[in-house]
DNA sequence: GTCGAGTGTTCGGCATAACAGAACGCTGGT
DNA sequence: ACCAGCGTTCTGTTATGCCGAACACTCGAC
């Protein structure tokens, strides 16, 4: 897991580090939790500090006991701290609605992504009527090359950066239409600043298909990027280009909204 | 805020307990965030330990530093793990086509809630499509003698334990409406049992009504409710009955969905 | 332009508090 | 009945997290 933190390295407390790393692997874990002597195996420590730790976080609602006291799963504070999260980012706050739009103009499943040095972070979604469900978990980031709202925010950057985020995210291949080449992803972006919006055509999923926009703050820098998602069954090839065009309208509207017509965004 | 811990006093580690209040603590600032001197007031330490303990949340993705260095808002892998938790709780992964299907039938903001120590804490929603939007804060706990979903947790409780939670949890009054003595509730709890759902008819905010039933695990406990919610002016009185019924119908095929099979026990 | 009051940051030393390890009960499988 | 595995408890030791004081910087007032 590539969990890269440029933050400095200085001034870090031990058993506050270790009770995040414990987080992560309880979250591993699934829905039958973990055991101390799993989470002791898990840190490398001793099953007395693994269960010191537990209980710190239990107590906090951080993690909960899922038996009376032996296994431990993902605390229900978690929940509300997270929806929190997505609020204060403003983003978050003022974007929903508008997704909420997207989701029942077009039926589809509707996320919105921030943008973090160019890899989409999802951060809102929206189910949309249908019977399948996609199950992108949020605050989950994303490959920028194969993913409609991925190479929405990568259409925005010049070709220097994005070859240098290449360079150091990759080209994964999913599925036979992945882009696998640079060069045919810069000739993809050309093609998405044209038009406006990206496509995800089965590059990610097989069967599986996307149309993302970007959007900008008020500093016109690409703040992250909209994106509906659907079964390719249910998207009929001529109607790609309407609803790509719905996608951007959408995004336009929350570039319009974050460039500050009604939000005081001092202080 | 009332956070009790009612787990072990013992084998807590207090700089992780400290750590957990600087993320309440950030999440109760707002979008702003907060910077290390108003850390340092709010915990009780010195601006140093603020310091240490925020850059290793930042590290961890719990927190993230808003403008360069200086203030610090929550951080958004809060979202995925609280994502997570919804998801490995299995009654959220279970209910949530539930509670679409229960938003379409009625058109409301429906709510599911998971049954801690008698508390409801909402876990998900969808929202109806209605222009206005009910903004409870997913993974609130929320209090259980003004709240249909609360109530209809209540309602499959003993007597004693129920006298024993609002000697703990009080009876704060909100409107004119709210019951305000345990005799009250317990008899409203008595007509819940009867028809097998609860009302909240304007008892937490003003303007607003509420309609809850319960649902039940494998082991026939009650492990949470369903609610929906609408501004009351929308609510004809008249069919209070049928949209009560629509609720724990919806309810009931949710206990059917965590026994596996059938048996929608009901004390 | 200068001063100050408010930040966030750095550093070193002391005492605390967090850690490891071994021993204790418990439960469930063979 | 046994052992093997678990979660829990306790005590000593030393690393570690904590404080406090001093530093660097950014504003605003005058």
């Amino acid at each position: 897991m590539p969990n890269i933190d440029l933050a400095d390295e200085r001034y870090r407390v031990q058993s506050v580090a270790r009770a995040a790393a414990l987080l992560e692997l309880v979250a591993d874990a699934g829905p039958q939790g973990l055991g101390v002597t799993e989470m002791a195996q898990g840190l490398g420590v001793a099953k007395s500090t693994a269960l010191s730790l537990a209980r710190t976080l239990a107590a906090a609602g951080l993690l909960r006991s899922l038996d009376v006291g032996a296994r431990y799963g993902l605390g229900l504070n978690l929940l509300r701290l997270g929806d929190l999260a997505s609020q204060q980012t403003s983003i978050g706050e003022l974007g929903l609605p508008i997704l909420h739009e997207l989701s029942r103009a077009t039926g589809m499943t509707a996320r919105l992504a921030v943008n973090e040095n160019g890899y989409p972070i999802f951060l809102e979604r929206v189910d949309g009527g249908g019977p399948v469900r996609f199950h992108a978990p949020l605050g989950q980031r994303e490959e920028p090359h194969c993913t409609a709202a991925g190479k929405a925010i990568l259409a925005q950057m010049d070709e220097a950066d994005v070859r240098r985020l290449i360079d150091e995210a990759g080209m994964r291949v999913h599925t036979p239409k992945t882009l696998s080449t640079v060069e045919d992803l810069l000739g993809d972006l050309e093609r998405v600043r044209q038009v406006g919006f990206a496509i995800d055509d089965e590059e990610e999923s097989e069967g599986v298909f996307c149309a993302g926009a970007a959007f900008f703050d008020h500093h016109g820098r690409c703040a992250g990027a909209l994106s509906v998602t659907d079964l390719k069954l249910d998207v009929p090839l001529r109607e790609v280009q309407a609803l790509g065009l719905t996608v951007r309208e959408h995004a336009d509207r929350l570039s319009m909204a974050l460039s500050g017509s009604s939000r005081a965004a001092r202080r």
